[in-house]
Parts: C-alpha cells; structure tokens; sequence
DNA sequence: TAACTATGGTTGCATGTGCAACCTTTTGTT
DNA sequence: AACAAAAGGTTGCACATGCAACCATAGTTA
C-alpha cells in the first residue's frame, strides 16, 4: 500500500519563479556594484540604507529590520567597521545594547550607491507598466502575509 | 557643485519586495522541511529534482540547470555523495566530467519531501487566484528577460 | 536583597556562494 | 605530431547565514 505521491506543478507554482528571479536580479546587481567599483556587497548596501535612515539603531532594531539573524548581522557590522563605514557604540541606558552610526566614509559610500541602484533598478523595470508594478506588489504582499499573518511593509 | 542624486522610490520598485519575499519563503520552507523531519538544505532539494527529472546529469550540466557556480555545486554534491544521497562516476567519453546520479536513498528521500513542498506551496498561495498566479509569473518572466535578454524558463 | 529569568551581543559550527588559480583531459591549430 | 587553447572539476579564500551555547547586563519575583 503506497501513499499518494502529491502532484505538483511547478511550472504555474510563483515559488520557484520568486526564486529564481531574485537569483538573477541578486546577479546583476553585484555585476552592477562592481562595474560602479563599489566594493561592498548588496547586504552591507541595505544596512548603509537604513542607518541613513535612521541613524544610532540599536543592533537588535537592524537585525529585525533587515531580517537576519542577531548573529548574522553582528558579523555584517564587524566587516562594515573594519571598512570604516560605520562604528558602534554602547548604549548609555542599556550597557548590552550598541548603537550603529554611519561614519562619514559609509555616508560617502552610500551615496556612491545610488546611481548604481538606480541604473538596476531601471534595467529592472524597464518595460513594466506602472499597473503590472503596482499588482505584482500586492501580490507579492499577500504572499507574505500568507506566511507571516502580517501586514507586509518594506 | 554637487552631482545630482538619483532619488528613489523603494517603496514602489519591485526589487526589494521581490527580494523580501524570497526571505521569508525561504524562511518557511526550512521551516515546514525541519517540521516534516526532512534534514536536506533547499538547495540540495532542488538538485535531487533536476535528477529525478533526468538521472545522470554531468555536473555541468546540473550547475547551469540550477544557476549555481560549478564549484558551488561540486561542494554541494561532496555533502549530497557523504549522505549517500547520490553518487559521481566518472564519464566514459569525457574522462574530465562525472555524470551523477540518485542512489536509492536519495530517491527516497527525494519523495519525503513532496509533501512538505506540497504545503509550503498552498500556504504561500493559499488566496492566489489563477489569473494572480500567470499574472505574476508573466511579469517575473519580462524582469528576467530585462537582465539576462533570454526567454526565462524554470 | 537574593535568585531567577529575559535580553543584547559574540562566537563556534555547519551550510551555501562566487571568483580565481590549478590540474587533467579534450579539442584545435600550425 | 606538437603546441596552444578550451573545458570539467576541485580547492583556497572571502563572504553571508541561522542555530545554539555563552557572557554580561537588566528586569522580575520571591
């Protein structure tokens, strides 16, 4: 007596297709990076993105807000220090905790950045009307609120 | 005189929700795996599809299959070959490349997963209708196509 | 106050990744 | 045939990642 063997169709399945697309585009945004002579990787990228946003976060507040593990990025930082683009320092209220600021060199690298985002994202997107955008985004947010329960935010 | 900066719209390019979506899906599917007592990487699942769909692929071949580096793939095989999952045999024609193929076990394993991937699947899509589902593999197929200038394809 | 618990960070360990250098075998050119 | 160039795999190196164990500090409770 066998169990039924589930029959999937991969092919119209979005997970695969998610995948691989990020697959690429995380390709071409390193060849990008690189031809800027930008020589940070994309991860790095978007933690110099949200200290420019908001400066002093806590480790613990980068963590969740970039979706890795605590460890994860503690590692990120210590390279990203080790360049000089950001430094940490302990929190005054909460010994345990640090706070991460950008350094003038992260801020000047992070504007270095720009251009090459911007020329990816516009090879990215550059036959998509502003209609597909707009649903493939709430598509995706409906995914993720599959998953999470929550409402899905950047 | 300062260099414009490019100003963008994070929050309405497909990009980084393209890129959180994986993430978190990524996330889950370690998470119903480890729940169904599955104790195989995602990436290591993939190569016992490619296998499954066509036994005795060279390395090569396998690596472009699933766009990985082919020294990325060889370690990822070295793992595969010490659980016995699959096994490397040297090509008669081309004495440089191993044609690689599923032992039993891998082929069991490979039939353990099919119903953790079943649920990941109808979580993520559990509210998708089928024109949400073409509509958004159609418009991840231009993205691909933006990038790489081929068809894309699973 | 003392003792237990929770929280923020760091580190060891195992996994996965691309690039470049290297070895071996093929293939292509004089 | 002899040399050069290309192709398949492996390995060293640097990076990123999550989990679990651990340390130090903070918060809670007996």
């Amino acid at each position: 007596m066998k169990v039924a063997e589930p029959k999937i169709d991969f092919e119209n399945s979005i997970g695969p297709w998610i995948g691989k697309t990020t697959k690429i585009m995380d390709y071409y945004m390193q060849e990008v990076m690189s031809r800027h002579g930008l020589d940070l990787s994309k991860e790095q990228m978007i933690v110099l993105k949200k200290l420019h946003d908001q400066d002093g976060l806590k480790q613990n507040e980068l963590a969740s807000l970039t979706y890795r593990d605590k460890s994860s990025l503690a590692r990120l930082l210590s390279k990203m220090e080790a360049k000089n683009f950001i430094v940490r320092k302990q929190s005054e209220e909460d010994k345990r905790s640090n706070e991460v600021f950008l350094t003038d060199e992260g801020r000047r690298i992070f504007h270095r950045t720009r251009p090459a985002i911007k020329e990816h994202l516009e090879t990215m997107e550059q036959d998509l009307t502003e209609e597909e955008k707009h649903h493939i985004i709430q598509i995706l947010k409906k995914v993720q609120f599959n998953f999470t329960g929550k409402t899905a935010n950047l």
